[in-house]
DNA sequence: GACCCGTGGCC
DNA sequence: TGGCCAAGGGT
């Protein structure tokens, strides 16, 4: 853990409008808050450094993913791809093998292209130049704060998930704070409190508070550095915040999937950038129409029709797998899988496989190769249905 | 501004 | 159980 300022004095806190009801007390409620997380902050491992590399691959893995899970994948990341140049020089099918099951799997794509961006135009250093940052793909306003205030102590408010909730409660903001008005109106209250002598150390603070005290049911209002200065908690409704706008339906897809079996091998294709699990191989899938969802004939029609269509292959449907249900957060799949044979192929079952439509490869992968292949969650719980060896 | 993009944990 | 949420960004 880094030194942090000795002194806790907010002076140069920004002052709060003529009128404004937090205005007279806000200063010390801040104090407390920088004060309590450097008592309580948790000891994780980017906070140990001040490289930016470092802080940025943390942020980026973090985005809408939960500090538990991130750890583990960035300790393998830092020990693989130590600096930005190890990054920019790895292909990119292992970069994907370090983010496999960490979810959003454009953001692995957009690190390993910024990195090449760094290392061409940078000299191999992140730049220090906000606009220059946020041209990197994969880099938008709150990584740019995050990462220049953490690692080099620019005077940049991150709003993220948890400073919306903190903010909006504090504020007892009606608007939904994640769009529009109430956005905007966040973003200004988080200029307003930025802390200048320790940019990094408040920001910090803010979030973590949103982690681990202003969570979003049951809050601890009773130990919160801020609770005085609470809007929300002075109404003893602070889990009303923050509103939401109003969601809508997800819907739910039925998918037929083939577990195509040859020679001890199973064919996966890689799937296309653009989309769903973009780059990542995949089982040859094929979605069902509504109405047929639940037919077995159907499913075993359309997966014949699919992998002639599509891979030049006349497939025998075998068995029918257990079906894999798997939630996407718009959108709700069951994947009914089944054992297939090659029954024919064009060409043989291997050159049949070349550039079917809307794919970049499709390869017969064995089983003990399949560990070099990044796969969705979803297909390894279809694979983890078989038993190698594979026949 | 609306919509797309993963996964795991929570109750 | 299913909806909700998490240190967001791109289009």
């Amino acid at each position: 853990m880094r030194k942090p300022p000795s002194e806790l004095r907010p002076s140069s806190l920004a002052v709060l409008p003529m009128g404004d009801p937090l205005a007279p007390v806000v200063s010390s409620a801040v104090a407390r808050l920088h004060a309590w997380y450097r008592a309580q902050a948790r000891d994780l491992p980017w906070r140990r450094t001040r490289d930016p590399y470092a802080i940025w691959v943390s942020e980026v893995m973090l985005q809408q993913t939960q500090v538990a899970t991130v750890v583990p994948y960035y300790e393998r990341w830092l020990a693989r791809f130590p600096r930005v140049g190890d990054l920019a020089a790895a292909d990119e099918a292992e970069v994907l093998r370090h983010w496999q099951g960490l979810g959003y799997y454009r953001r692995a794509r957009h690190l390993h292209q910024a990195a090449q961006v760094i290392v061409a135009q940078h000299g191999g250093s992140l730049p220090r130049d906000r606009v220059a940052l946020a041209r990197l793909p994969g880099v938008g306003a709150y990584t740019v704060a995050a990462v220049l205030s953490i690692a080099d102590g620019q005077a940049l408010a991150v709003v993220d998930g948890n400073v919306r909730r903190v903010l909006a409660r504090l504020l007892a903001l009606e608007l939904p704070p994640d769009r529009g008005a109430g956005a905007a109106a966040i973003q200004r209250r988080a200029d307003e409190l930025l802390w200048h002598a320790d940019p990094g150390l408040h920001n910090q603070a803010l979030m973590e508070l949103g982690a681990r005290i202003c969570v979003p049911r049951a809050p601890r209002c009773d130990v919160c550095p801020l609770a005085n200065v609470c809007v929300a908690q002075g109404e003893g409704a602070p889990e009303r915040y923050p509103t939401r706008s109003p969601r809508r339906v997800v819907p739910h897809r039925r998918l037929v999937v083939a577990v195509l079996v040859s020679e001890g091998r199973v064919l996966l294709h890689q799937r296309p950038y653009e989309g769903l699990l973009g780059g990542l191989w995949d089982l040859p899938t094929v979605p069902l129409p509504e109405a047929d969802g639940l037919n077995a004939a159907a499913q075993r029609q359309a997966l014949r029709t699919y992998l002639r269509q599509a891979f030049g292959l006349t497939a025998r449907v075998g068995p029918a797998l257990e079906p894999v249900p798997h939630a996407f957060t718009h959108l709700r799949v069951t994947l009914y899988p089944y054992r297939c044979a090659v029954a024919a192929a064009a060409g043989g079952a291997l050159s049949a496989c070349s550039e079917p439509q809307g794919h970049r490869t499709a390869r017969w992968i064995a089983w003990a190769e399949l560990g070099a292949h990044a796969l969705p969650r979803a297909t390894q719980k279809v694979l983890a249905q078989l038993t190698p060896p594979l026949t």
